[in-house]
DNA sequence: TCGTCACTTTACCAATTGGTAAAAAAGCAA
DNA sequence: TTGCTTTTTTACCAATTGGTAAAGTGACGA
């Protein structure tokens, strides 16, 4: 029962910081490498689908020690998706509402399809726990998503309505930018099938900005 | 070689309709019961997400009865996959090339979205197999889809090319559809935290239909 | 050199889960 | 009803899997 404090400690901080790292070198770096393997299993095979033993070998140490630095596959997990929700809001929050309104949503649609070419797993990993019902990021949608959405579908409105770009329902906007983004990455088996010539992406990023700026210019 | 394949194991048959169904009512009954409960628990945890017990409490049988009627697990996520394979491609074998261009194409895409309403769990139920790499579906998809989209993508390109409509990727216009339309049941649990006012289908329907009319009128 | 603390391994376990054998029950044709 | 087939239940099982206890290893400061 000696890890009782530090259970209860994890259990509350979930939706919250980490208050107190102060990690040693070691920490840092199996931490690292469980996070890494983990992501590789969690987003090729989904929550259930993965197990201790994969993400052990895959991370090169044994079931035991990743329970030593983790409190169990599901702390593997919401660390994992928490971590990886600041890197994916990362794209929109850049949307300057400063800017030029039809070039600061094309390069938020740029940066997206970036991001869905360099980190498909972490796409996928999203997908799948979304897919689920977000059963262990539900908290974190709403409290770290939605208000962003909200602002930035708010200055979409105001560029709509101010004439700068076509009228367009923002948050359906916002929709369709992700759905065809993240379709690269979360449907590659499906797309590589269709599309076998390798290199999808520069013909998908050549239509999406043909795409948007007629939707946007009209 | 096509005929080998046929002569050859039953695996190869698994892409093929069955030879001799001759079902007993009892059969025809407890076989679509147990289809629809499979669907239901697929859709919502994925494959090795869920169980036979969970099948069957759904379907109100007991488990070994479920293996009565089909040979495993594996069995009914297969056979589930190939029967939804072609409700999936209906909609774009409906799209008619003697019919008006634009037209045609928005049609399809107002049948994909009333799918992606009418048929969440259908949707889902692919979006799973596909994000884990199509284990279980790849032929299918190399044998039905590909060479559907093959036909529509030529037909849509002929189109662009008469100058029918706006010049356009055809590969990755269908992409595009298919990511914003299924997006709504796939990702339904954010865009309910997203758009928590009920009834999200009106609104996508009006913005889909905006979005492609502009891009293909261009 | 010793003691202490951080880290790692070995040896387990209990629960879950896909699947089976075989008996029992229910249909059903004659 | 009789006799056969189809369907269902009961009682299991072996493998997998998340997790634990406890002994062992190693680094480092006093």
């Amino acid at each position: 029962m000696k890890d009782a404090a530090r259970t209860a400690t994890a259990r509350a901080a979930k939706v919250r910081a980490e208050p107190a790292p102060k990690r040693s070198r070691i920490q840092t770096r199996n931490r690292k490498r469980i996070l890494e393997a983990a992501l590789e299993v969690f987003s090729a095979h989904g929550f259930r689908g993965a197990t201790l033993d994969q993400i052990a070998a895959e991370a090169g140490l044994s079931k035991p020690n990743i329970l030593y630095y983790f409190d169990g596959k599901e702390a593997i997990h919401v660390t994992l998706l928490n971590q990886l929700m600041e890197t994916w809001l990362d794209p929109l929050e850049q949307m300057n509402p400063e800017g030029e309104p039809l070039e600061e949503i094309l390069a938020y649609i740029r940066r997206k399809l970036d991001m869905a070419q360099a980190y498909p797993r972490e796409s996928r990993l999203f997908a799948n726990e979304i897919l689920q019902g977000a059963p262990r990021m539900g908290p974190h949608l709403e409290a770290r998503l939605k208000p962003l959405v909200d602002q930035k579908a708010a200055l979409i409105a105001g560029w709509a309505e101010a004439g700068r770009i076509a009228a367009v329902d923002p948050r359906h906007l916002i929709f369709s930018i992700w759905a065809t983004t993240q379709h690269y990455a979360d449907f590659e088996a499906q797309v590589n099938v269709l599309m076998p010539e390798g290199g999808v992406f520069p013909g998908a990023a050549s239509h999406l900005e043909t795409m948007y700026r007629r939707l946007l210019t009209a």
